[in-house]
DNA sequence: AAGTGGTCTAGACCACCCC
DNA sequence: GGGTGGTCTAGACCACTTC
């Protein structure tokens, strides 16, 4: 490993092969759900020792973004199999067990991105975004309603069809066919009173209270990929948070 | 370090210390603030390699019990001088930077638990429990209205003059006087409408959506050791939260 | 200069998985 | 049996803090 040579650039060893780590991820050279090669590669590849990449793995499977599997491997994280929806997805039910929502899509359709928009996925106002809305039933009950915004020309080919077809998350759709990965997001939360929009689509009275959720989507490199607006129904769920 | 030797007992070396280590924190050998032990010294004392030791404590400290000062020692986790007192109220402004409310104690009193509480406080109905309800206020707007339940006999002696004198987070004043540090806590958060008590408090019309958040806060060892429930105003703020 | 945590190495052995 | 990650050790040197 080669120290960096411009002035005031120190960092650790194992912060520099992090950093190369995750170059390849951006870059592609190994897919959500495959194998990265194994800790000793990794460290011959380096020239460092094996503790060193086991170090700066470590950091990136406690961001999430790799996952460890003893005796088999380490793995890029993808949001197929993942059994922890509930990562990205809070509302759990105030009885029983969590389980995933059924999604009814009710349109997806190109446009210009508002103000608004454009700002929190780094564009320019009037750069073409999709648009996606969507209703989510929790046993039978339409539970969340949310409006999704995403970059035109990353989503080029995202159609309602290829939405409504899709079976599991939408994060999964969006990894594979879309070679987007999301990594973290941000969520704000308020209380607002159902309009007349939300409320047909909800099922409900105009003026219901209701837990507005905006979230912004990150993929790798703190580039932000999405922005979602949604009201989710806490009539008998509730959004689950952990402090620690 | 000795293996323990009842049967199925298996455990790696430095989460053996870990235990050690939490049973200290337990047990008040080391009051927050102060410095534990340096890394050598516990392996020492423990018998076991410098980087087991810090294995050990690298974990701690990533759950926020322990705090690493490169130079000066290891200390436990307080919140006085916590600059990060958003680990734990995540309501911020929706324009310009954080900071923190002003506290407005209302009542402070002592009753019998009811069902709900004793539950989730894990005592039985009717033990006896403080009761305190305050305001705080977001420059100079009345923005949360709160009641907290805490069990009797860990907080005796705990008065509304005792709460309106002090100054700073009210976990710190906890830490001190009565030897419960917060380790984590549980949010569940709805969106509700405003009642007669909660209208008045907040100088809001019936029925205004509020955000009602429910905590169950833990220390040491996961015992739960605090109620809240609070409904926030989010016209002018909303509740941050990241996710990872 | 002495003490602390932070980094890096090299090597050993263990636990798990798959062939 | 061979490969993977997981644990543990021992020792070296660095960076930061305090005296």
């Amino acid at each position: 490993m080669v120290m960096t040579e411009t002035i005031a650039t120190f960092s650790p060893l194992y912060q520099q092969i992090k950093a190369l780590i995750l170059g390849s991820l951006q870059a592609g050279e190994w897919k959500p759900g495959e194998a990265i090669p194994s800790e000793n590669d990794l460290a011959a590849r380096f020239k460092v020792s094996q503790g060193t990449v086991r170090k700066a793995i470590d950091e990136l499977a406690s961001e999430n973004l790799l996952v460890r599997r003893q005796g088999k491997g380490t793995f890029v994280a993808t949001h197929h199999e993942d059994r922890v929806h509930f990562r990205f997805l809070r509302l759990v039910p105030d009885n029983g067990e969590p389980h995933y929502p059924k999604s009814k899509i009710l349109d997806c359709k190109r446009l210009r991105a508002p103000a608004e928009i454009a700002k929190l996925l780094d564009l320019k106002a009037g750069d073409a975004v999709v648009q996606i809305e969507r209703i989510l039933f929790f046993s039978e009950e339409a539970t969340v309603y949310e409006e999704i915004w995403l970059p035109g020309t990353t989503f080029k080919g995202l159609t309602t069809e290829r939405l409504v077809d899709w079976r599991g998350p939408m994060y999964a759709l969006f990894e594979t066919e879309f070679a987007t990965h999301m990594v973290r997001a941000t969520e704000r939360l308020r209380a607002v009173a159902a309009d007349e929009l939300s409320a047909k689509h909800l099922g409900i009275e105009i003026g219901t209270p209701l837990l507005a959720v905006e979230r912004v989507s990150f993929t790798y490199g703190e580039r932000p990929v999405e922005v979602r607006k949604a009201v989710y129904l806490t009539s008998t769920h509730h959004y689950l948070n952990e402090l620690n």
